[in-house]
RNA sequence: GCGAGUAUGGCGGAAUUGGCAGACGCGCUAGACUUAGGAUCUAGUGUCCCAGACGUGCAGGUUCAACUCCUGUUACUCGCACCA
């Protein structure tokens, strides 16, 4: 059987001229939206990670659409960013000669393994078509006060030459080439996606999420609540700082700011040693993130001389210090230190020789901070805290947040730890911020009706040396005139980072090809939303909250039908190599689908990666497993030679046929991808086991395993002289069917099985129980014992306690 | 450190509500058909001191009955990581 490459061919051409799946909105039907992530179009080509969840959701689609719905499963290509650059870069061609190139192959590979994709929907993120409406909203965000530039200190990435977010620059390390991040200053666009916090934590709510991913989200966001307070300054001016835990405050014994912040810039006057707290803010410039949190253990900083504190609460004057363990960004840049009771305090209090006072009694304070997480909830009350002593710590956190918002000086808040997104990348190979900087009137958008605002053609577009974008080095892309007041002014030269282009693709799909708007509210309204998004565990925290950040943007403004445009969302796990490592070319372990689809045809793949495992987990891969699935094909193919010519079903097949239509519905709704292949085999082993079939039996089974392996199927259905499977309808099972009317069950005693019996649905307890009492291997067990009790579970077990 | 997940034969993994642990597949063993077999078919395949007993990371508990529920614990994987 070497002919399934023609037979493979042969469908992929008859759906293709068929426009087999493609939708329009067709009122009469009902919508279902199934998305996979699109892909990176890399120059490496199709991982058989992609086909895993490829398989599944085409599947799902394939099944759906024999179920009556209407199926959108559309496909594109996020083809903006850094590694098409760099592979442009590499191989001495223009990114978008590159992306044309890798899209070719991507294409190519996804049609060969036959996934339902509607590819008239198809589009780039790379195209100018698509990307106008990327500039588009992002002139909305503008218009809306939700974007601004802002000089900050960011994460600088020395090899790639790029300003990267704190989610690219995640452990301290670039995301891309893992090269040490260090922090620089620079004028940056933002996006005021911390506004969102509360937004995206509550709109978690009205969304199908698995578990696993709202959790990942939650932390992401990462609300803590607590109380800002108003410290004054001896001598005059003031500061904030953040607390969660307010009920330490008697103890506070010294202030600590954050290095990178803007509150020692404006103390600076006062400072008495100027150049030991500059030397020190230089010093923490330099050092990564990674500096900062690992290597760096130990509390370093200086004291600021010439500015004391006042706790607020009993007017005691303490110091203020510098610090590097407070970040800038987060809250309000500096903290009230409490060493007995804050780790962190207490380790930078042992380092500079400060004072301790003890405020929350239960436990000895000398060696280790007595902490929170300790003392809340055990009933630990406040010492040395004057008129709260005495008081448990939940009361007294109450009492004393009270006190201070009654002062006018503390106000209940919450803070997170997500912050607002940098927008801009000095990078070539992405979308132009439509923005012009008019020496007169600042910063103007674009007029609306000039976009797109297009990538120029250049020959160079490598990173310049002091990262400024390629862009800026091109007086023809720079210089323009300012929309507003006509005179000389000049362009954004930074681009969008990839993120943006993938964070509302989901919205074009339901209506890929408008150019009047991004898509029409009546199509988005017909598709309503994504209904099932299937992408990798590594997206579920950044991602995912950018989709969402923009999706709610967008619907506050009016322009989408729905706060939360994404129902269900659900990873999978990754395809590792057979050694059980993850896939890499340093490793050999990869595996080329290319490969595999020439040497056993595409069925076998799609059949074997849903059968390698539990979807959600990875999965190693085995060449052996795959054979296995080969055969499990061939077997299929083989059950034709049964066929008679009888009408209708195999009556002694009903039950197991009902059982298994219905399994095969749960599963493929439930991931349960590998469980469906194996009623599957096990289908076709009960078919083995009989002499003869029918048509309607075999075909049965043809349709049941279409969605996996829809070439072969389709074939042999052909065969057949039936129409085909893809136009054909989900067969319906009979739930009263799916139950055998005789049925083994085990008879126990004292919970061990000691004989089998015969049952029939119909027969009552009293006469189970009785015909478990009567096997020769039961009375055995029960001689001479007293009979304590007889259970019986009907249809399951007979358990039968003697003492 | 914090958070999440996972742990079942030689291997990948089943067991939807507590009800015969190991479905299904791989691998392996023996046999059949064969010039041949990465083909097909048949039988077998958790462990052991094999009429029986023991077995789902480990130690307890609840129950007639526990992979499943509860308490504690270990290892590994992933995410976050001085977030006040």
């Amino acid at each position: 059987m070497n002919d399934f490459k023609k037979i493979e061919k042969k469908w992929q051409k008859y759906w293709d001229k068929n426009k087999t799946f493609e939708v329009t909105e067709d009122k009469d039907k009902k919508p279902y939206y199934i998305l996979v992530e699109f892909p990176y179009p890399s120059g490496s080509g199709l991982h058989v990670g992609h086909v895993r969840s490829y398989t599944a959701q085409d599947a799902l689609a394939r099944m759906m659409r024999m179920q009556g719905y209407n199926v959108l499963y559309p496909m594109g290509w996020d083809a903006f960013g850094a590694p098409a650059e760099q592979y442009a870069i590499k191989n001495h061609i223009h990114p978008k000669e590159a992306v044309k190139e890798n899209i070719k192959t991507f294409k190519n590979q996804m049609k060969t393994l036959g996934f339902s994709f509607d590819w008239s929907r198809e589009y780039s993120t790379t195209d100018p078509d698509y990307y106008k409406w990327t500039q588009w909203q992002f002139l909305q965000f503008y218009k809306h006060g939700m974007a601004y530039k802002d000089t900050i200190p960011v994460n600088w990435c020395p090899k790639c030459k790029s300003v990267l977010s704190n989610e690219d620059a995640a452990g301290g390390v670039c995301e891309r080439c893992g090269t040490q991040v260090v922090q620089k200053e620079k004028s940056q666009w933002m996006l005021r996606m911390s506004d969102y916090a509360e937004d995206l934590l509550t709109g978690l709510d009205d969304t199908n999420f698995a578990d696993r991913v709202k959790l990942g989200q939650i932390n992401w966001i990462g609300k803590s609540e607590g109380v800002e307070l108003d410290v004054e300054i001896v001598g005059g001016g003031k500061f904030s700082i953040f607390t969660t835990c307010i009920e330490t405050i008697y103890g506070i014994t010294f202030f600590v700011i954050a290095p990178d912040g803007k509150l020692i810039k404006e103390l600076m006057p006062r400072v008495e040693n100027k150049d030991e707290v500059e030397a020190y803010i230089k010093e923490t410039a330099t050092k990564s993130n990674m500096d900062r949190t690992e290597l760096n253990k130990g509390k370093t900083g200086v004291e600021v001389k010439g500015i004391k504190a006042i706790n607020p609460v009993n007017g005691k004057e303490v110091p203020i210090f510098l610090g590097d363990f407070v970040l800038g960004d987060y809250g309000t840049g500096a903290v009230m230190a409490v060493p007995s009771h804050d780790q962190r305090d207490f380790e930078y209090a042992v380092e500079h020789n400060l004072e301790m006072i003890q405020v929350i009694d239960g436990a000895d304070v000398s060696k280790k901070a007595f902490e929170k997480h300790e003392y809340l909830g055990k009933g630990c009350k406040l010492m040395n805290s004057e008129e709260f002593d005495g008081l448990v710590v939940e009361e007294a956190r109450d009492k004393i947040t009270d006190k201070l918002v009654e002062m006018g000086i503390g106000r209940r808040v919450n803070n997170y730890k997500m912050r607002d997104w940098i927008f801009s990348r000095q990078r070539f190979w992405g979308e132009p911020i439509p923005m012009i900087d008019c020496p007169k009137c600042g910063w103007v958008p674009m007029d609306e009706k000039d976009l797109p605002l297009l990538l120029p053609e250049v020959a160079e577009y490598e990173p310049t040396e002091d990262g400024e974008s390629p862009l800026a080095n091109i007086p023809e892309f720079v210089n323009c005139k300012c929309p507003k007041c006509g005179g000389d002014a000049k362009r954004e030269t930074d681009t969008m980072p990839n993120w943006a282009g993938s964070s509302w693709y989901f919205l074009r799909f339901m209506d890929a090809h408008n150019d009047k708007e991004f898509a029409s509210m009546e199509k988005m309204k017909y598709w309503n939303r994504v209904d099932w998004y299937n992408g990798g565990m590594e997206h579920t925290a950044r991602h995912l909250l950018y989709a969402r950040f923009w999706v709610q943007f967008l619907y506050n403004i009016g322009l989408v039908p729905n706060k939360e445009m994404i129902w269900t969302r659900v990873s999978h796990g990754m395809v590792l190599g057979s050694d059980n490592q993850k896939m890499s070319k340093s490793k050999g372990n990869v595996i080329n689908p290319d490969d595999i689809v020439n040497e056993y045809g595409a069925d076998t793949l799609r059949v074997y990666e849903m059968f390698m495992g539990d979807y959600q987990m990875d999965a190693p891969w085995s060449t052996d497993s795959l054979r296995g699935c080969k055969r499990f094909i061939d077997k299929v193919i083989r059950l034709k030679d049964k066929v008679n010519d009888k009408e209708g079903y195999t009556d002694t097949l009903e039950a197991i046929q009902n059982k298994t239509i219905k399994k095969i519905e749960y599963d493929l709704t439930h991931m349960g991808y590998n469980t469906a292949i194996s009623s599957l085999m096990i289908l076709a082993n009960a078919y083995d086991d009989l002499e003869n079939i029918t048509k309607d039996d075999y075909r049965l089974l043809l349709i049941l395993l279409n969605p996996m392996a829809p070439h072969i199927t389709e074939e042999l259905n052909e065969e057949l002289g039936f129409k085909p499977i893809c136009e054909s309808e989900w067969p319906e099972y009979d739930e009263e069917k799916t139950v055998e009317s005789v049925k083994d069950i085990a008879v126990q005693v004292n919970g061990k099985v000691r004989a089998t019996i015969q049952i029939n649905v119909e027969d009552d307890e009293q006469s189970i129980k009785e015909r478990a009492m009567e096997c020769d291997n039961v009375k055995k067990h029960i001689e001479g014992k007293e009979i304590v009790k007889v259970i019986v579970i009907k249809g399951k077990i007979v358990n039968i306690v003697v003492k």
